[in-house]
DNA sequence: GCCGCTGGTGATCAGGCGATAATCTACACG
DNA sequence: CGTGTAGATTATCGCCTGATCACCAGCGGC
């Protein structure tokens, strides 16, 4: 250990250039979602076992090599083929959202994704925003539209989907997602079991959404919402 | 720029201490929670109009001075009347959820909670795990013994509360925490009417709990109850 | 071998950062 | 007034950090 012999840090010198991007672009990624954007760039080149300046050779500033990073991460994670299976009305809803985010987590909801993507939403960059975008076209509005198949509601076709009906997807988005925050973020124990908690989301979905979406719905205009906002609300309202 | 001829920064020189404090802390509240930790003591005294070795006077490094913006964050906010709230029977489980939901969200919910929340769970700080266990002890692990009494399932002290029970509590919270992580962190447009998300956050739980927990709950010796129209009982652990 | 191209390194700069020490000054008290 | 105490400031230290530049070294072509 102690004898210095040549330096031990001869790894690899001399690589290709696309060889030593991908090294450094897939070390970033690790480096940058451990310990955020302020992450230093010394310390990178330490992990990769190359001196600190080779970084500039390949990415001509840390802002560039960050974006670099994001890019890598957040875009072309979506598989295409979800698309189908979501769509896919010879199989019952719940069976087809399961299996959907079953595929989705095992891609997406990754340590490195969530606390990037964490770290992207509270720099304030637009790589979160063009994911919900993203997001909510490809994924929630789909979800929404299923669900007004599965319950014999009018065509999203005919009848925009709503807010408050994507809020519903949201809902359920969000409920798995945060799991994942607890896990990878918080460092929470959890309940090791994400197929079960999936199903068990999905159901809360497809058992609550029937009664709200058809409230919404039917009672459109009438009914919209006459929640006055009380400080202490008392107001309960009868259900039936 | 070297005379320094009377310079317009007299806002209130010599104050007592803890006023001086207070609004050290305060300020330091709204900046952490902006910016992150690796925001600058300088920037902090500049919008406080004070220098920055004053920080120095009443705070020993800039770490004390982030424990003790978590401390004022994140511990005494939480209502002991809560408690009373969320266990009194004689009113329907849905209202009181949701009742405390709404008051929750008001109190905790606020962009300076829920971003000093992330930072400080990516930074690995032990403030969320302490935040975590109360809010399982205070709060989710309630939820789920009024959802027993609720179901008519077997009492909580006698039959202790799942893992799986608590990812049911997790699951409603999660919902509405991520509402807010949309609106407060990724800046993203939401559906502005929270009340009415509480509702059907509340409204899938009870839902969607019976017949889960009555799967968990009987799992041993019984079947499962009927499953209206939800297409293949998917495998399910056995537990015990 | 020599040469040139280029991946890679060592040395270093300029600014920024947390923190400290010396100094100034507002205010109560005699 | 003078004076002591303590809030507040100025100047500065030592280190870190992103970025730059001159130079070295592996390797193919002649």
């Amino acid at each position: 250990m102690g004898t210095n012999r040549a330096k031990p840090k001869r790894p690899s010198r001399r690589l290709l250039p696309g060889e030593r991007e991908k090294l450094i672009v897939g070390e970033a990624i690790r480096f940058f979602s451990e310990v955020g954007f302020s992450g230093q760039t010394r310390e990178l080149s330490r992990r990769l076992g190359i001196t600190q300046p080779l970084l500039y050779r390949y990415f001509p500033s840390k802002r560039a090599l960050l974006e670099r990073v994001y890019r890598e991460v957040f875009l072309g994670r979506w598989d295409p083929a979800w698309r189908t299976l979501l769509e896919d009305r010879s199989r019952p809803l719940r069976t087809r959202l399961i299996e959907f985010y079953r595929r989705y987590t095992a891609v997406v909801f990754r340590p490195e994704w969530i606390r990037l993507y964490m770290y992207a939403g509270l720099a304030g960059t637009g790589f979160n925003r063009r994911y919900i975008d993203m997001l909510e076209k490809q994924l929630l509005r789909r979800i929404c539209a299923e669900l007004r198949v599965e319950l014999g509601l009018p065509d999203s076709r005919r009848a925009p989907i709503s807010p408050f009906e994507m809020e519903l997807a949201w809902d359920l988005h969000g409920g798995i997602f945060y799991y994942c925050v607890r896990k990878f973020i918080y460092g929470s124990r959890v309940h090791e079991d994400l197929p079960a908690l999936i199903e068990h989301a999905v159901d809360s979905l497809l058992l609550g959404a029937p009664r709200v979406l058809s409230d919404q719905l039917r009672a459109g205009r009438s009914k919209k919402i006459s929640r006055d906002k009380l400080p202490a609300p008392r107001r309960r309202q009868e259900r039936t």
